[in-house]
RNA sequence: GGCACCAUGGCCGAGAGGUUAGGCUAAGGUCUGCAAAACCUUAUACAGUAGUUCGAAUCUACUUGGUGUCUCCA
């Protein structure tokens, strides 16, 4: 397995946003990777379309893992957000136990989609004071500006010095469709925010030399990603709708916080976004789907009550991360059959029964390569999934004879399904406790009514259908 | 305008160089206490143009159309 592993682990190729080009996967240090990953504000519930993404590195997460790769992941927690609506009416002890608890929620969620926990989420909040001494150093350098209390981050200067802002992640053309009204006076319309002076009605603010307020948003992350991984790190990741001007402004202030040119991370992942009726799903349009909705069945997917959460994993992960999902309940319903499919391939494989041959008609160093193949490349998880439909099939034509396996390769075919759906994928089989109950009672209906039909008391045996067509559908041939 | 993604029947959707999966829908049938379901049969598609190739839905170039993003966002 050893050889297997380090014949593979030397050839990821990753799409790198910073170059908009695949790119052969070198890490900084040999065998250690660091990896930060944006996570979640801390506001309103988290819906698919954030889930999608910490699934996605989630996989990464696990396929280094699994390569033995020593790997350090990070993923923050911004628990601070105007959003919250927390003034200084309210209790801080209120906020603080809110914010817990919708931590918690965040936790749960992810738990019930099978995710790793990272090495470590710090909260933003926890690390004002680190924040702080960077804007002191932006500041001291002359990249920062007071202005009205705030402080802002120079781009006309950046511009002059470093490169271009803008042109780092995204390419974007500055000089179109920008609102050119400059209300707050700043240097340039470009210039952000690094720290925001208090409103009156905020309740959470800190104290520095130059007034209370807060850190802008930017300079958690590079703060934090500098604090825990360094100054130059292998995987910086995150949604799409990061790319501008999140990251681009994290990049920046860690070029002049650490006074090089490494751009933050060696590679920069982003995963697209989910749409819902072509709009894309967020928190501010309100158009968003919770998943745990979806598991306590209030959508109404089937007949049965609860969806296995690893449904809504499996429907997250079956498009490639850089494509878009156009969110639909059709197409999350039929990945039940594929989700079972594939769940089931481990009961088929026991009915294979092995040859006496010493060459099996499978080739089994292609079934690896293929599986390492399409995560390799740039992480194709549909790929994989086509190829693992692919064993499902000759596992079919081992069971009908019409191949012939040995015992070693049987094992192999089973070691290699447990590695992508169990290890990467994350997929398993999950006992519901509850529904197994329900399936008893539905059961003892289902006799009572076939005898009431024998009888053709056809009354009473139809109003047992009427109950129990909730749950189950009835099919009496 | 920049960047990214997409284009497969009436609708959804797989495909990863070698006879266009599958599902929904429609029509007809089998079955049946009624209903539903299931099963069988039938129907229709690779946006366009050029190139690479023995062979292209798949690779390349261009064109057309669509979506997202460039504002708080995963």
């Amino acid at each position: 397995m050893k050889e297997i592993i380090n014949k593979y682990k030397n050839k990821i190729y990753i799409f790198n946003t910073l170059k908009n080009k695949k790119e052969l996967f070198i890490p900084i240090n040999n065998n250690l990777i660091k990896m930060y990953v944006c996570g979640p504000s801390i506001y309103k519930k988290i819906h698919l379309g954030n889930c999608r993404t910490f699934i996605f590195f989630d996989i990464i997460y696990r396929y280094l893992l699994h390569l033995k790769f020593d790997i350090r992941y990070i993923r923050n927690l911004t628990d601070y957000n105007f959003k919250l609506n927390y003034n200084v009416d309210k209790n801080y002890y209120i906020y603080s136990y809110d914010m817990k608890k919708k931590i918690l929620k965040f936790y749960k969620i992810l738990q019930l989609l099978n995710l790793l926990k990272p090495n470590f989420e710090p909260r933003v909040t926890n690390y004002i004071y680190e924040q702080i001494n960077n804007i002191k150093k932006i500041i001291k350098l002359k990249y920062g500006y007071n202005l009205n209390k705030s402080i802002y981050f120079n781009i006309y200067k950046y511009n002059k010095n470093f490169r271009e802002y803008g042109k780092i992640l995204n390419n974007i053309d500055i000089s179109y469709n920008r609102n050119k009204n400059n209300y707050y006076k700043k240097k340039n319309i470009y210039d952000f925010s690094i720290w925001k002076n208090y409103n009156y009605n905020d309740l959470i603010r800190w104290n520095t030399e130059w007034g209370k307020g807060i850190p802008g948003w930017h300079i958690g992350c590079t703060t934090m990603s500098n604090k825990f991984l360094g100054e130059y790190f292998d995987i910086h990741g995150g949604g799409i709708d990061l790319k501008f001007p999140h990251h681009e402004c994290e990049i920046i202030q860690s070029n002049i916080i650490n006074n090089n040119n490494n751009n933050l991370a060696k590679y920069w992942i982003h995963t697209n976004i989910l749409t819902i009726n072509n709009k894309k799903m967020s928190k501010s349009l309100n158009n968003y789907i919770l998943p745990y909705d979806i598991i306590k069945g209030r959508y109404r997917i089937t007949d049965n009550i609860n969806i296995n959460p690893l449904i809504i994993r499996l429907y997250l992960i079956q498009t490639h991360y850089r494509n878009n999902i156009n969110f639909s309940y059709n197409n999350l319903r039929k990945t039940i059959n594929i989700y079972y499919n594939l769940l089931n391939i481990f009961n088929k494989i026991k009915r294979i029964k092995t040859q006496n041959i010493t060459s099996s008609y499978i080739n089994i160093l292609e079934i690896y390569e293929n599986c390492y193949n399409s995560i390799n490349d740039d992480f194709n998880i549909p790929l994989l999934i086509y190829n693992l439909n692919k064993i499902n099939n000759i596992i079919d034509e081992c069971i009908n004879n019409v191949l012939q396996i040995n015992k070693s390769d049987l094992y192999k075919l089973n070691k290699i399904l447990k590695y992508f759906i169990i290890d990467i994928l994350g997929l398993k089989k999950e006992k519901n406790k509850k529904s197994i109950n329900i399936k008893k009672i539905i059961n003892n209906l289902l006799k009572i009514r076939n005898e009431m039909r024998i009888k053709k008391d056809y009354i009473y045996s139809d109003k047992i259908r009427d109950i129990i067509s909730d749950y189950i559908i009835i099919n009496d041939n």
